[in-house]
RNA sequence: GGGCUCGUGGCCUAGUAUGGAUAAGGCACCGUCCUUCUAAGUCGGUGAUCGUGGGUCCAAAUCCCACCGAGCCCGCCA
């Protein structure tokens, strides 16, 4: 898929017509070399197959070949690295290039319940969904994302009910629909007629009763143009919106139910379908439909149109998405490639988020605090600065901050939310990223007219080059295992070298400016590149 | 109780898929470097029986078993 040269498989295979050795045998990535071949398996011979594949390996690229312990590594000339990388920036605008797949894949994401604003925890989805759709648009395969919108069901038809409860007459905003709703459940318990009364709202709607629907389906809207703020500050966008409602109002629920009717179970009225000893209810007892059954309709939905179905879902979805995908497979002859991106949730040091009982960060405040105590920093920095350019970096910092904080970290980890790390901007942060592009770029804008050079790439010209020539490694793996924070290591990779060089290769004024000056340039393009595949903001003034 | 996931210096994380070279970064702490391109940076130092105990192997953070601890799930909620 990747059209870009590898040398590992070229040594593997000359390797190969020697000695039997495995692709597992030899490392790209090795601290002691460029490729690293382990001869555990050759223990007492190895000085004969270290020689003999010296002598046999005559490659252009290859500037060294050294045995050291129970490897031998191999050393690649950093400038047919760097010819890589330079010439597929300059043919194709980007290294490494890659050509669009025939196949479309959608990326569902966040489809949070519009029953409030969204917070911390429930971002963790938003950003590695979309840092997940970036990457995968990246690497050929078109895509786009998805949110499905929970407009029915008993959630939303409270969020509607406390309205009509509790805010009869007042414009709807976020605030005051989401006091109702935490009234309609806070009264519940004492007041049985409101589950009655919910029971009896959720058979109109169901019944399709198009004034209801459409009352319900306003009342999300504004809970979900708040949402959509939110992401959009962080510069996600959806592109589009799936109403729930849609399925039933049209009859697709009842027409799946039709079509599963031989492995359905009745239990009364209600319907359930049996996986492995359980039951997994799809109708209620009063025939109105249950989020399994609606989400089995939206996902034959998504399937044809995409071929490549991901969905990326809380770890408290995961039995949820095991018995989904067994009814899809089994009982619907699902067509489309379909994976599930779990993550673990975020916890606040107080312990667990709760938005009824009103312990939450939401990502507005988080968001504005994060870009207050950017714009302190940058006052106390760079005292010159005029307040637009604080306004514009500060924004990039917290949006940047706030998402890198959030991808580096592997979705299936646990993650406390921590003040003092979501505001700390030094090290393993966005703009410790953001703060090497801008110091490369004011490199650039200084460079002038110099000639060329023949001189060889000092160490740290090499850790650079190398670094760059991975790229696409890292990109490759991302997408194999659907894990974003393996760019995210990758960035603080390429960053930690390139400050290497930055403080030990003046460019400048330098006998050797012309060709650092190209480095800096394909830094820079590869900085681009995949600073958005995370949504990181580069400026070329911070 | 059953199922899934996580456990790596004081704190946070990478490495676990494919076992291999002194376990790699960051925060905090101590010290270094701005008359050279942005010090949100650099370099050095302190600090790890990789949850515990067994097993497999020439070799285990990585594989297997047991146990301990944390999170999530086990609704005619979503």
């Amino acid at each position: 898929m990747l059209l870009f040269d590898d040398y590992k498989k070229d040594i593997l295979e000359e390797i190969k017509k020697i000695y039997s050795v495995s692709e597992n045998d030899i490392d790209i990535n090795g601290d002691y070399g460029d490729f690293t071949l382990k001869i555990f398996k050759f223990q007492n011979e190895k000085e004969e197959v270290y020689s003999k594949i010296k002598s046999t390996l005559n490659k252009d690229y290859i500037e060294n070949i050294e045995l050291q312990g129970n490897y031998i590594n191999f050393f690649i000339k950093p400038g047919k690295m760097f010819n890589v990388v330079e010439n597929s920036i300059e043919t194709f605008g980007m290294y490494p290039n890659t050509f669009q797949d025939t196949s479309k894949a959608l990326i569902e994401h966040t489809s949070s319940n519009p029953t409030g604003p969204i917070h911390v925890g429930r971002i963790r989805n938003s950003i590695i969904g979309d840092s997940i759709y970036r990457i995968i648009n990246r690497f050929g395969t078109r895509s786009c994302t998805q949110y499905f919108v929970n407009d029915s069901g008993k959630q939303v038809i409270s969020l509607y009910l406390g309205h009509v409860k509790y805010h009869k007459g007042e414009q709807m905003t976020v605030e005051n629909l989401l006091d109702g709703y935490q009234k309609i459940y806070s009264n519940m318990e004492k007041d049985q007629s409101i589950k009655k009364e919910i029971q009896e709202l959720d058979e109109r709607y169901e019944r399709g009763d198009r004034e209801l629907i459409s009352d319900i389906q306003k009342t999300a809207s504004i809970v979900l143009e708040s949402i959509t703020a939110s992401l959009e500050k962080l510069g996600i966008h959806i592109s589009t919106y799936v109403w729930e409602s849609n399925f039933i109002l049209y009859g697709e629920v009842a027409a799946l139910m039709d079509q599963l009717s031989e492995e359905l179970k009745s239990e009364g009225n209600a319907k359930y379908l049996e996986i492995g000893d359980k039951k997994i209810f799809v109708t209620r007892q009063d025939g109105t439909s249950l989020y399994f059954a609606r989400d089995l309709v939206y996902h034959m939905f998504k399937s044809q149109n995409f071929d490549w179905v991901i969905d990326v879902l809380g770890e408290d979805h995961k039995d949820h998405a095991k018995n989904l995908d067994y009814v899809l497979h089994n009982y619907l002859d699902f067509p489309s490639k379909i994976d599930y991106l779990f993550y673990g949730f975020v916890s606040l040091e107080s312990g667990k988020m709760s938005t009824r009982k009103g312990n939450i960060i939401t990502v507005n405040d988080l968001y504005e605090k994060t870009v207050e105590e950017s714009e302190k920093i940058i006052r106390e920095k760079r005292p010159d600065y005029p307040e637009e350019t604080v306004n514009q970096i500060s924004n990039a910092v917290a949006s940047s901050s706030i998402r890198f904080n959030i991808v580096k970290i592997n979705a299936n980890k646990p993650l406390t939310f921590r003040w003092s790390e979501a505001l700390n901007f030094e090290g393993d942060s966005a703009p410790f990223i953001m703060y090497a592009y801008a110091r490369a770029c004011s490199v650039l804008s200084r460079a002038g007219n110099s000639r060329e050079s023949n001189s060889k790439y000092n160490e740290y010209e090499k850790n650079l080059i190398k670094a760059m020539y991975l790229y696409p490694y890292y990109l490759q793996s991302s997408v194999d295992f659907l894990r974003a924070d393996i760019i995210a290591g990758y960035m603080l990779y390429l960053v930690k070298s390139f400050n290497e060089f930055y403080l030990n290769c003046p460019v400048i004024g330098n006998e050797e400016e012309y060709k650092r000056i190209r480095l800096l340039k394909a830094f820079k393009r590869i900085m681009e590149d995949s600073s958005d595949l995370l949504g990181i903001r580069l400026l070329e003034k911070i």
